[in-house]
DNA sequence: CAGGTATATACTTGTGTGCGTATATACCTG
DNA sequence: CAGGTATATACGCACACAAGTATATACCTG
């Protein structure tokens, strides 16, 4: 029932995720960073798993969480329609991501440069 | 309580953003084109409207309602962190809009936290 | 002004869902 | 095996909200 965007509109599962963007996490270090009690901690995260949000590593009694990236990319999708009405030299620039998508995965680049906000 | 991420929730709503995204439309074409019944999508545009998705232009009784970018743009913004998972060089990407973040006029809230009450 | 069109609002109802509390399951260590 | 820790599930409750129906307001045309 609960669709993708249905899913990220609860904060409690955003803060999950902008958490787990930063790296993988256990349930106790969520429950314990995010200050919220542990049973919600696991539901929001069975539906964050089950609609392919995140999927879990066994780390013996620990259940180790990590993004899935594919639905948040389906919002990301969505979005992109709309792009035009922020950025204006942006369009080449998706047009060419766009074509990068299908394109096969190269690795190695990734983060070179230090510019986080 | 409606979040902007409440708000796009909403498949309807979602609907019409995605609708006003082509053009601007006045509130009967909406009607007429996602065929939902009058009173609701008058309701789906007051709450957009209130949440600074659209803005209406009134042309004698019609009003035609735009696309407002704000509110997607935070969307937009949230979803940066979560880019690299699927995108190796799109970090050029970001560079590009965190450039652009300020250059234009004003708008420079980035960076939206918010997970207590 | 009447009649018609376009849009907004009021009110009710049903359903979904997040939360708290309590308990169950799984695994590790001694 | 006992005891402890880590995570998952069950259940009841309260509340938000979308949908439907009916009605109100605004404006245009004759």
């Amino acid at each position: 029932m609960e669709s993708t965007f249905g899913i990220i509109a609860e904060p409690n599962r955003r803060a999950i995720l902008s958490l787990l963007a930063s790296s993988e996490q256990s349930v106790s270090e969520i429950e314990h960073r995010l200050r919220m009690p542990q049973p919600s901690v696991s539901k929001h995260l069975r539906v964050l798993r089950e609609a392919g949000f995140v999927e879990a590593r066994v780390d013996a009694q620990r259940r180790v969480y990590r993004i899935r990236p594919d639905p948040l990319r389906e919002v990301d999708a969505w979005l992109a329609p709309f792009r035009r009405f922020w950025s204006t030299h942006v369009d080449a620039l998706e047009r060419h991501l766009d074509r990068m998508d299908q394109a096969p995965p190269r690795k190695g680049t990734k983060r070179k440069k230090g510019k986080k906000r």
